[in-house]
RNA sequence: CGCGGGGUGGAGCAGUCCGGUAGCUCGUCGGGCUCAUAACCCGAAGGUCACAGGUUCAAAUCCUGUCCCCGCAACCA
């Protein structure tokens, strides 16, 4: 929802969507989608108030948006605006599709009114019969207009089944337990257009689409339904969705419903992450504590951040975030375990072997890690981010370890070189499966390790053939290099 | 009785759905090592799992009640 400029929580969503396109992609073809949503009364107000049309307001927004993804090495197939003309088609498609079958009907939305907030207010809300806005206090009036509804009510049985059949369906835990509490209280019809403004996709017979309806088509849309000329619906479609945890009913009630109501397939799964808040509060402008994801790249570089979002907490509680943890983060596990290890793997090399990789060899570490694809595979596909890191370290742990238990400079001293071999082999096959599992999280960096490791092109590949072990080729040439993440020290104190 | 999340060693958090020796990271202390980004490895100390009842052979985990903290309650991930 395009609003202002795009914060750390954004990014947080867009990151976590990324890394699970990218270890999709690495078994067979995938698509990410992001994109903007750009309707409603919200957005015609604010732009009313910079005196600008909507559409001029929001066009000089997106850029800021557009930029997000890319800033953090997030890399979707499409950006879809929901003010673009394949869109507009599309969502008046669905709704024609959804009237057809009888799910959609002209009503009358009323209720209580705020002409200043331009707001609709429940009975419940109004404070002494006025606005309950504090800042307003104006009286209200009772305003009904005739708008499109969809029947919305007519699928909660359907709903219920469907939550009981696929626990799956809607993770994690407390974001379905909340949406069965919600069909257990029952649905109401939804209106699904507006009359009041007329910023949105216009409806033949006059008035708009309401925004949230509008806005869920996107992931159909952006597919190129209904026409599908390029069939990438008939591709990708049913997908999946990554979403902020307030907007789970309008992603798994709502919008199965429309997909339902129009005979279309619903997403497989909707993935509902929790909120960050900074030091336990509330990011808000007022509190001055808003961190500005653009300004944590300049000092970190993006694939820290990445992998700090990532693994600091679990997916799908709210956590609290510092820019303190991240640096101690950064330094620890990515530059002490990470960064250090290979820098001394390789280093190893250069000074006993030349930087030549000596031939290949199995051994305990390739037997205990040889399920380790498998592992990560199946915690990020899960949304699992952090326990997907937690296996990975183990093997930066391993690996570091071995090299303390078989202490390769005593291997060289009393010329050793069958056991200094195999170690040095274990070392750099280890970092290059590093390379390859890490490369969803961090792009950049295991880009980097690759490259020290002498290899040609990039980690982005299919894992069934990479992930062997014994495939790094005897006699590479390896080129150490620069540490891969730099000590970040705490600003002097004041 | 609005809704939701939470209270676990110094700090930050897992574990709680499907009861069975309380786990991780950081920090602290001690030791080892010297290839490496004052990095790495090993070991130790440190917790009545908010409180009170209950169920059970057994409860951080289930049930009941209480206290405290934090979000939300205009479409903000």
């Amino acid at each position: 929802y395009i609003s202002g400029t795009p914060h750390i929580g954004h990014a947080y969503t867009t990151i976590a969507a990324d890394v699970l396109v990218r270890t999709a992609r690495a078994h067979g073809p995938a698509r990410g989608l992001t994109g903007t949503d750009e309707h409603g009364q919200k957005v015609a107000a604010a732009a009313a108030a910079a005196a600008m049309t909507p559409q001029a307001y929001v066009d000089s927004l997106a850029p800021k948006w557009r930029e997000l993804a890319p800033a953090f090495d997030a890399r979707f197939d499409d950006f879809i605006r929901t003010t673009e003309p394949r869109h507009a088609r599309a969502s008046l498609a669905l709704f024609e599709k959804m009237r057809a079958g009888g799910d959609v009907y002209e009503g009358v939305y009323e209720g209580w009114y705020c002409t200043n907030d331009e707001t609709f207010w429940p009975e419940a809300k109004l404070v002494d019969g006025r606005c309950p806005n504090p800042e307003c206090r104006r009286p209200v009036q009772w305003l009904s207009e005739k708008n499109w509804f969809f029947r919305l009510s007519a699928y909660r049985d359907r709903l219920l089944e469907h939550f009981r059949a696929n626990p799956e369906f809607l993770r994690p835990q407390s974001r379905y337990n909340e949406m069965m509490a919600v069909l257990e209280g029952g649905l109401e019809d939804l209106s699904i257009s507006r009359s009041s403004f007329d910023w949105g996709i216009p409806l033949p017979g006059g008035g708009v689409l309401y925004v949230w309806f509008d806005a869920l088509i996107n992931y159909i849309s952006a597919l190129g339904w209904p026409d599908d000329p390029d069939g990438l619906f008939a591709q990708f479609w049913p997908g999946m969705h990554l979403i902020g945890k307030e907007i789970a009913r309008f992603h798994t009630l709502i919008w199965p419903a429309m997909l339902w109501s129009a005979g279309l397939p619903i997403p497989t799964r909707v993935f509902a992450h929790g909120w960050i808040t900074v030091e336990g509060e509330k990011m808000s402008k007022s509190l001055g504590n808003v961190i500005e994801p653009f300004a944590l790249i300049e000092r970190f570089g993006a694939d820290s951040v990445r992998y700090f979002l990532l693994r600091e907490a679990p997916f799908g509680s709210d956590f609290s975030i510092s820019v303190e943890k991240l640096r101690m983060r950064h330094n620890s596990d990515l530059g002490n375990d990470l960064g250090n290890l290979m820098r001394r793997s390789l280093a190893m090399l250069q000074k006993y072997r030349n930087g030549l990789v000596p031939a290949p060899v199995e051994g305990d570490i390739q037997e205990r890690f040889a399920d380790l694809p498998a592992l990560v595979d199946e915690h990020v596909m899960a949304l699992r981010f952090r326990e997907a890191l937690d296996e990975i370290w183990n093997l930066v742990t391993a690996l570091n370890r071995a090299i303390d238990d078989q202490k390769p400079w005593v291997l060289y001293k009393e010329e050793r070189g069958v056991e200094l071999d195999a170690l040095l082999y274990t070392l750099c096959e280890g970092l290059r499966w590093l390379s390859l599992l890490l490369f969803p999280f961090m792009p950049e960096k295991a880009t980097e390790i690759w490259r020290q490791l002498g290899l040609e092109g990039t980690p982005e590949r299919m894992w069934a053939d990479e992930l062997v072990w014994g495939k790094l080729a005897a006699n590479t040439e390896t080129n150490p290099g620069e540490a891969l993440f730099p000590r970040i020290d705490a600003p002097a104190a004041v």
